[in-house]
RNA sequence: CGGAGCGUAGCUCAGCCUGGCUAGAGCACUUGCUUUGGGAGCAAGACGUCGCAGGUUCGAAUCCUGUCGCUCCGACCA
């Protein structure tokens, strides 16, 4: 490609609303350009890179044995209605009615579509496993599309879908997946890892997030460097030890605390209630329905797991109120021993199961209760683990202290089970005749986040730096003359069409335009190697190699073209 | 949805508080000349419903009301 016959629209300055920098060098090498909020088009260049992560992720697919098919964007609303999804998703659902008042979803994801397929196309074990994938426009109305590609209303994205017989067939082509994800990111030139993951409205009971670490990430990861335990913050534990039982009196004690609503105030004079010894009372309504959740005062509540727990679709804390008329005070001073109502569940945290000794709110303001015992003086409904790992906690394996990483997710996979086949009825007969659910799992990659985390992790202060593999083309030919007759455009010329030939991305860059303009828009596009052809090197029968991230490499003109392809071929 | 902020040329922004003649700068764009190994110089030129609607006023980019869009923080997030 000449530069001059394609479009990039390459800007000095990055427009305001980009706040990180892929986002900045997504528009300022002319990739993207923003239509609306969360809304992009893709240029030629952005459009060559995406097609690139594109083609790989296809090539991966294909050798991990799954098949490409297209489904539609545009699902009627019942087979929704039928996973139970237009409810549970509701509120990233692209909702829309036809001229004929018809309602329809734009698809998020397609596990109703592939799912009804497979129950209408798929009756025996004879035809299983299968594994059915897809690239295409996904929709999600975002609150806030941010970041942009990262998080955006429409986006490209890979979904696939394994249907097997048995659950060990549901975990064999889970585990192609895993290990076709991360070729796929390796080829990218990314540094991705998977970590164990909550599956959220998706549903099922196993699954990994890949991950690329990148502090304008929207997920925290816990890890441990000792033994490789890694997971989603929503989903880590740790090995911290329960609350340790101490000697206590016989009997709750009420004690007046005027206007002590935290649990830093009762921390300090004349309390002085270690957080680690105060029970955090907190009131939440789990699909409408209220309920009490006990962790200890220096625990955070992670409502993921509070979700994953119970199963709620809905949480969200309690307002002030809604919470007096149900305990009688006000938030800060609410406590679980005494006043609460018999159908109203008590959730705990299990770092609290045995604790004694606890301080707690007495559900009237202005007093707390001191000499509390878990197991005498609350009825706990359930336990469960509902606490916020901390930097620096034993790790739940090695017990090795945990670190934590902002992270961008790019991939997730799930065992589903049989969710969706039980619900759309994808039934098969087995040997004996006897009809079963197809056991499923899904795998999805965000193609287009994909694109930008590649660019987020490579850049530096001149632009992008593209791994070989997704960039938009592979080698920039750069003559510091384009006279058509010039002996320095005629060796471009020769370079473009022997590279090309041998299966080389190339652009050459013919505008007539100063070499300092010329270099720092071939550095702010990030082409991995550039080849620049000057009158005076020429004149001594030598050209430059500058690889995006290396050193100038000065070469012979007549050994120009293999060293490119050495570097190509090394990459 | 709650909080904060911004909408003026393709991009970055000034002007608004304290209303006043013809709405500005830099970059980008067009033409010419010069320049030619790290985002050139000079000259000339083109580009604006000042987001939109209404109001106040002799007069509105500027003040008021409404509305739409965008950004950030939070909530949310397959």
């Amino acid at each position: 490609m000449r530069w001059t016959q394609t479009f990039i629209p390459t800007l000095k300055e990055s427009p305001t609303d980009a706040e990180i920098a892929s986002h900045k060098l997504l528009l300022r090498a002319g990739l993207i350009r923003k239509l609306g909020a969360g809304v992009y088009t893709f240029l030629p260049l952005g459009l060559r890179a995406l097609r690139k992560v594109e083609q790989i992720i296809r090539e991966e697919m294909d050798r991990a044995g799954a098949m490409e098919v297209l489904m539609p964007a545009i699902q009627p609303k019942e087979i929704w209605e039928q996973s139970g999804r237009y409810e549970t998703a509701s509120g990233v659902l692209f909702k829309v009615k036809d001229s004929a008042q018809r309602d329809w979803v734009l698809s998020p994801t397609a596990e109703e579509v592939i799912t009804s397929l497979a129950a209408n196309e798929i009756s025996s074990y004879r035809q299983l496993p299968k594994n059915f994938y897809q690239v295409g426009v996904k929709f999600r109305d975002e609150i806030r599309p941010r970041f942009g590609l990262m998080r955006a209303k429409e986006f490209i994205m890979k979904d696939a879908y394994s249907f097997d017989t048995t659950d060990e067939g549901a975990m064999a082509s889970y585990h192609k997946m895993y290990e076709a994800y991360q070729r796929i990111f390796a080829r990218c030139g990314l540094k991705a890892f998977p970590v164990e993951a909550d599956t959220g409205v998706i549903g099922g009971n196993y699954s990994h997030e890949f991950m690329v670490p990148a502090e304008t990430g929207e997920n925290d990861v816990v890890y441990c460097e000792a033994c490789g335990y890694a997971a989603n913050l929503e989903k880590a534990t740790s090995g911290l030890p329960k609350t340790a039982p101490r000697d206590i009196g016989p009997a709750v004690e009420k004690f007046p605390t005027p206007g002590v609503v935290t649990i830093e105030a009762l921390a300090k004079e004349p309390y002085k209630v270690a957080a680690n010894r105060q029970i955090k009372t907190l009131v939440y309504i789990l699909d409408s329905r209220p309920v009490i959740i006990l962790v200890r005062g220096d625990d955070q509540l992670n409502e993921t797991k509070l979700m994953a727990r119970t199963g709620a679709v809905a949480v969200r804390p309690a307002t002030a109120d809604e919470i007096v008329p149900l305990l009688g005070a006000k938030p800060g001073s609410l406590g679980a021993v005494v006043n609460v109502p018999s159908e109203v569940p008590v959730y705990a945290d299990d770092r609290l199961q045995g604790a004694n000794d606890m301080t707690t709110g007495a559900n009237e303001d202005g007093f707390h209760f001191r000499n509390v015992s878990l197991e005498r003086d609350i009825k706990v409904t359930q336990w469960f683990d509902l606490r916020t790992v901390k930097v620096g906690e034993p790790c739940v394996k090695c017990n090795q202290p945990v670190k934590i990483q902002r992270a961008i997710e790019v991939g997730h996979v799930f065992k589903l089970g049989t969710k969706y086949s039980e619900k759309l009825n994808a039934l098969y007969l087995d040997e004996a005749g006897k009809q079963h659910p197809a056991v499923m799992g899904c795998y999805g990659i965000g193609v287009t986040r994909t694109l930008q985390a590649v660019i987020e992790q490579s850049n530096d202060k001149d632009g992008i730096v593209w791994p070989i593999g997704t960039a938009p083309y592979t080698v920039c030919i750069t003559p510091l003359s384009v006279k058509p007759d010039s002996d320095v455009m005629k060796l471009a010329e020769q370079y473009y069409a022997e590279l090309t030939a041998k299966g080389v991305d190339v652009i050459l860059d013919d505008r007539d335009e100063r070499p300092g303009f010329k270099f720092k828009d071939s550095e702010l596009v990030g082409f991995p190697i550039r080849v620049g052809i000057g009158e005076k090197s020429l004149a001594k029968g030598e050209v430059e190699i500058k690889p995006r991230s290396g050193q100038l490499i000065v070469a012979k003109r007549d050994d120009a073209v293999a060293k490119v392809l050495e570097l190509v071929a090394a990459a």
